[in-house]
DNA sequence: CAGTCGTCAAGAGCAGTGCTCTCGTTTCCA
DNA sequence: TGGAAACGAGAGCACTGCTCTTGACGACTG
């Protein structure tokens, strides 16, 4: 991405970045299943072998594609959060949830791509969990810093974890750093909570169920953070 | 599917179910993209174009797949709720969970189908969306029990609805008679938690972050049935 | 029993897909 | 300036969903 040094490099970085940006508004429009090298090609003025040069497979422009959505949820995420007051932990974990389903509601397919089910026969590459953890760190260093704060409700009547979730905690907390295990596993939970509503509204779940999509959102989202204790 | 009448309409009902079988085991292995009508026709000795005697189109033979898989993964769900003490409430709550979560591991694309994001060009029928419904039902069920035995705590932190809400509230009670807005409210959260949790085991993205899978959910379901109030 | 009508499998064919290979051409670098 | 690498074009392979036509078989009706 840097200054580009012979001409053919130049030209190269922006047809693949032009390859890119039809692909995601083909994307955007059809679906993952929708796009089409031959389309892209086509719209490029180009001939489909052609855009072999650019990506070796089908699938390689996925992955380039998921990359690039993984990065711009994460920094919708990251902007969200940023705007609200960094002690007010409630409001960034409310800001953060509609970050995600406003990020979400805009581009269906993306997000589909994302966190719906895999495209079959498309393996994710380890490239693509990098990408995938900005908005989880967003939402660990919420909870980290009201937890460092003192600002947490004390636990209620929730179960305390079983001791063998010792060792998962800990994997967990390399996000979450100082949290002890109880708020964590329940900051696993609003999390999945928060995307799983995500997921219901956008696959269409809550048809004919529920009409004021986000005020519901938020009501349930508020009750998910104060089950994680944010006040 | 009673006693067939003429001949033709029994060898008709049968081979329409080997289409369906055979479908559904390609599904299974190769995910939903990977379903195709001559490879099912290729299997069953036939031509494609005679599948079409029997399915209109490829989408008309998802549908009857996605029909199936929702009959089949409410009838486990009413099994596993119906194996539970009725007045154990949690208990059945958590046997849901299980179920729904069994079940979805077990045929990882056939749920994927249902609850993943739709497939690229396929808009979902009516006729499906009365068979989606079983499963919440039982859940409907176990709650609104539990609302009538008086056997829920008593509300918490969480706060309560805004008036808005009290319209799709009403529209949720169709499934959970007798039971007050709050509580409602929460159990939708705790039902998009559930499914939250499996998409996210199934599609990946507890990769990396959580080895015992299994108690971690158990644990994140106990959580989300106390936020509920069951007990 | 004979005739007709609907149902069926088969086959050819269309437009589209991902992908591979080859063939000249252009560009870059030593 | 020459050789190597990169490039776009084109043909072609195997595959897909789907349509249309053809001929045969089966089941009801006169």
């Amino acid at each position: 991405m840097t200054a580009s040094r012979t001409a053919r490099e130049r030209v190269r970085a922006e047809l693949t970045r032009e390859i890119t940006d039809i692909a995601r508004r083909q994307l955007a429009s059809q679906g993952a299943s929708g796009l089409s090298l031959r389309a892209v090609a086509r719209e490029m003025g180009m001939v489909s072998s052609a855009m072999y040069r650019y990506f070796p497979s089908r699938d390689d422009l996925l992955t380039a594609l998921i990359i690039d959505g993984y990065n711009a949820i994460g920094e919708a995420v990251e902007q969200a959060d940023a705007a609200q007051p960094r002690d007010d932990h409630l409001g960034r974990w409310l800001a953060v949830c509609h970050a995600v389903r406003d990020w979400a509601l805009a581009r269906p397919h993306e997000y589909a791509l994302l966190y719906g089910s895999p495209v079959p026969g498309y393996q994710a590459p380890q490239d693509t969990v990098a990408a995938a953890v900005r908005d989880t760190v967003v939402f660990g260093r919420i909870v980290s810093d009201a937890c460092l704060a003192g600002a947490l409700s004390a636990p209620g009547s929730p179960p305390a974890p079983p001791g063998m979730l010792a060792e998962d905690a800990g994997a967990v907390r390399e996000i979450m750093p100082e949290v002890p295990d109880d708020v964590l596993f329940r900051a696993v939970t609003a999390w999945t909570g928060l995307y799983g509503w995500v997921n219901f509204e956008l696959f269409g779940q809550f048809n004919n169920v529920l009409t004021h999509r986000r005020e519901a959102f938020e009501h349930s989202m508020r009750g998910l953070g104060a089950y994680v204790g944010l006040y």
